[in-house]
RNA sequence: CGGGGAGUGGCGCAGUCUGGUAGCGCACCCGGCUGGGGGCCGGGCGGUCGCAGGUUCAAAUCCUGUCUCCCCGACCA
């Protein structure tokens, strides 16, 4: 029985002052979430209702792959935490307890579900295993944001699998991906499974889900049968932009030209045409090394650690040390390895020319200096894969999916006895999915200037049934025994029933969103029906009152 | 962490520069009208102006400190 009147609904004629993205100031204006303090958020009733339907969709498909679910609490010892090098994250929440001891607030699992199976799996009979749950996770971020979108605490869809090998592994990382585009699919979502940076803690292989809309914190590079994140992201290599020529590089006098931006004015080409320098030191053993990329380009910095490893940019005292004046760095004649980004077509190039006020022209990678080729640079909208042109939407990651090999195992001591009674780690593998995440991305995607506009399957309700007319009146009597008819379908219906004007209540049903509206007012009952309106596209009809229920329920299998 | 902005009734805001004891719209409560797009009339309730200290006869307003929140960037196992 949800009736309006008495539902803990507050909606708000405007978004909160400070709101920017549009699921933020829906979400909040609809009368589904209330701030409690940066990054923390109520999810007041009609709001809850959308997360369970998502939890339902993502339990179902794990249970569908042989998960269990169970429950781990969020708050852990710290020992645990610091045995995986994890206790030193700063995102991570600590606090100790009456006694002193060490806590943590948990991020993830791992380390527990981890210590669990270490302790109860001995051989390979008890393997493989997924274990998952919906729990509470605990971030300090830096910057929380958008509503729900980035907050420091938030219900994720954990879980882990547990195998003998790294075949076991690829099996039911497989079968997991396979939950994941499913799960998304029946949220209703339009999403990318792309392919992303396995991060510091290493790892063998990670995919993450996004959900494209304006309000996404992360950039994809999509193209026909191409998607990755941007900080991973690969391009062709494009042609470059001056001919060849001169049989040796020439330098010219570009005084006070430090910048890309300078250097193309006082010489007069593209930035296409310059090579620009990023001196950058190794974090194991301090070496340094000159990256080049072209003038036009970004390095990524996230590619660079994949390619290099730690390192960090070289200081400006370092940089006159090796090379030169800052500004005016070049790779000819460095005494330094340099590493040239695959981006870099052969061909003749300006670069800096390794004194002040000078650069060089005619500069060709090969002839003119010695180098390896990487692939650092960020790719752009434009940039070509295989030929298929790469545009580059935003996006809201929410989910990721992730080859954790022994990463967890070996400091646990996660083992089992294998047939010949040899120890061995077990290969671990982790799977986050964030329903709060996947709420508001169905809300980015789907608003309209009205509000939003569910999923049929993440909906709060499936219908919201509004009546019009005064309390006592005929239509009122007709909307009570519609709402019980819709009820007996089986359907969540809302039932507006408040003694308030049609323009309020239809206000707040486009607000809210629900996928049908059905209407009872005096203009429609006189014909003998009552209007059936889908939120999406607000095309409406008219139905006759006999059977309208079953006639809405027909109307709503078949909504998106 | 760097930069920018904001805390005044439930929500959105004005008032602060130039000190004089708090106001507007919406919401809310009561009564009446209206009843297919946030309608109308009348009457009401509600705020120690984020907090602390200071200056002053007098502080929302000036000064100092502090807390909180937002936006951009950095960061985001």
């Amino acid at each position: 029985m949800t009736r309006m009147s008495s539902y803990f609904l507050p909606t708000e004629r405007q978004p909160p002052a400070d709101a920017e993205a549009i699921s933020h100031k829906l979400m909040v204006r609809a009368g589904l979430i209330r701030q409690v303090g940066s990054g923390l958020w109520s999810w007041l009733p009609a709001g809850w209702r959308v997360h369970q339907r998502i939890v339902q969709i993502v339990r179902e498909e794990m249970d569908a792959i042989g998960g269990q679910e169970m429950l781990m609490p969020v708050m852990h010892p710290a020992e645990p935490w610091r045995r995986t090098g994890r206790y030193e994250i700063d995102e991570l929440f600590k606090l100790q307890d009456r006694r002193g001891a060490d806590m943590v607030l948990a991020m993830t699992h791992e380390e527990i579900v981890t210590g669990h199976v270490a302790a109860a799996v001995q051989s390979y009979r008890g393997l493989p295993l997924v274990l998952y749950h919906f729990q509470i996770k605990e971030r300090d971020e830096p910057r929380p944001r958008a509503g729900v979108l980035r907050t420091r605490e938030f219900i994720m869809k954990d879980a882990y699998s547990f195998d003998r090998d790294a075949e076991g592994l690829a099996a039911a990382y497989q079968r997991h991906a396979a939950a994941y585009d499913r799960m998304c699919d029946r949220c209703g979502l339009e999403w990318y499974r792309v392919k992303a940076d396995v991060g510091m803690m290493g790892g063998h292989g990670s995919d993450e889900y996004m959900a494209p809309c304006a309000a996404g914190e992360n950039d994809v590079a999509i193209s026909p049968g191409y998607a990755a994140n941007v900080e991973v992201a690969s391009a062709d290599a494009q042609a470059v932009s001056l001919p060849a020529g001169l049989s040796e590089p020439e330098l010219v006098a570009t005084p006070g030209a430090t910048t890309i931006d300078a250097v193309t004015r006082v010489l007069e080409v593209p930035p296409g045409a310059l090579l620009k320098a990023f001196p950058i030191v190794l974090r194991d053993g301090g070496e340094m090394r000159l990256i080049m990329v072209r003038g036009d380009h970004r390095v990524n910095e996230i590619k660079l650690r994949t390619a290099v490893g730690a390192f960090r940019p070289a200081t400006a005292d370092e940089v006159t040390d090796r090379l030169g004046p800052p500004g005016y760095v070049g790779p000819v004649g460095a005494h330094l390895p340099v590493l040239l980004d695959a981006g870099v077509a052969l061909g003749a190039y300006v670069t800096g020319a390794n004194r002040p006020d000078a650069h060089l022209r005619g500069v060709e990678p090969g002839r003119d200096f010695r180098f390896e080729s990487v692939d650092v640079r960020e790719v752009v909208a434009g940039d070509t894969v295989h030929g298929a042109t790469l545009r580059i939407e935003p996006a809201i990651e929410i989910g990721n999916i992730f080859k954790l090999g022994t990463r967890y195992s070996e400091p646990l001591g996660a083992t089992y006895l294998d047939e010949s009674g040899q120890g061995q780690l077990v290969w671990m593998g982790s799977y986050g999915f964030g329903p709060a995440r996947a709420a508001a991305a169905a809300v980015e995607q789907y608003a309209d200037e009205q509000g939003i506009c569910w999923p049929r399957a993440v909906a709060p309700f499936d219908i919201e049934l509004v009546v019009l007319g005064k309390p006592g009146s005929e239509e009122r009597a007709l909307a009570d025994s519609l709402y019980a008819d819709l009820q007996s379908t089986g359907l969540q219906i809302l039932y507006d029933e408040r003694d308030a004007g049609p323009g309020e209540k239809f206000t707040d049903a486009e607000l809210l969103g629900c996928p049908l509206r059905m209407t009872v007012g005096r203009r429609t009952l006189a014909a003998g029906e009552v209007e059936v309106q889908v939120r999406r596209g607000q095309q409406s009809r008219s139905v006759p009152v006999q059977g309208a229920a079953q006639a809405a329920a027909e109307l709503w299998r078949g909504l998106p």
